[in-house]
DNA sequence: TTGACTTGGATGCCATGGCATATATCCTAA
DNA sequence: TTAGGATATATGCCATGGCATCCAAGTCAA
């Protein structure tokens, strides 16, 4: 096996290949899925999404959330918000940053995504998730991403 | 927690969010080093160490194993090959392409920078992956990724 | 041999993200 | 109240990747 040797060690480079690679491939092709029966890609669903759970979050609260940039996260909310499935709200508390929501077309946009969403990563991942091992590893991941986010490791300067 | 439910089922929307957050911040983190320590990123030290491991190799074979776009690939060679740590050598068999090979400055450049990496990745995920599900995981990561190659998932177009 | 087709990859255009900077707003202490 | 600094985000420049296109080279059949 590539990713650890016999006696259960951890060869990290190899973890964190598969890492990116699982990451590449799962995230490009949910890219082609998107875009051809909605319109939109991941990262995109991916913010839409957060704003349904999210509502009212701040432009710093969606680039914390996604560890990118304020600046990308600003011209990403541009883009939804030119095509109206976002709006910028004043913060009535702090009129330097505005209140993001859904609008109705979006809500309804990410709701169609995420089956979308759902159905392709299930067809992708199902087998090997499904497998015996799948819960423990999903929970590892889990696990890893709090333990990352709680140190605020890995967040761009911008 | 956010990736499984209560009875070992997997949710695929939590799943793949855990991945991707992952991968962002691991790739970030170790942008920042081995920018710092030896001026290279995370794409141009993975170009590096797949060159060592795989000399001879194809601006396509490069392509094929991070799923990224021929043309990319061709740039990104480029890149290296100006930094004088890579070699195109034509292609004997078919001079339609090079072989390509890393330079002695290019291998001691990714024997430091593997150091750092993991280095780096040992600081940030050994703690969760040193615990009992940890090779579960990186197993099943492993898995995922040969299935995903197997079946040609993920591979953009040009 | 030659013409049609395929393949490898280099190149150009565009979209996106990082980072630096600019601007508006807010906060704090004198 | 006001000057100085901090904060939120919008904006500009640059690097990189996707995709389309182009060209050189290989393949195959007649």
């Amino acid at each position: 096996m590539a990713s650890k040797s016999s006696g259960g060690r951890v060869d990290l480079q190899d973890f964190f290949a598969d890492l990116v690679r699982c990451e590449t491939r799962l995230y490009n092709a949910l890219n082609d899925r998107l875009r051809q029966r909605h319109g939109i890609v991941t990262s995109q669903f991916e913010f839409l999404r957060f704003l349904r759970d999210h509502p009212g979050s701040r432009v710093a609260d969606l680039a914390a959330e996604f560890a990118i940039g304020i600046g990308a996260t600003s011209k990403g909310t541009d883009r939804l918000e030119k095509r109206a499935w976002v709006i910028r709200r004043t913060n009535p508390s702090d009129r330097r940053s505005s209140l993001l929501d859904l609008t109705d077309d979006g809500l309804r946009l990410v709701e169609a995504a995420e089956a979308t969403c759902t159905e392709t990563l299930t067809e992708l991942t199902a087998g090997v998730l499904g497998g015996p091992s799948g819960p423990a590893a999903v929970q590892v991941l889990s696990e890893l991403r709090s333990v990352l986010e709680r140190d605020g490791i890995g967040l761009p300067t911008g």
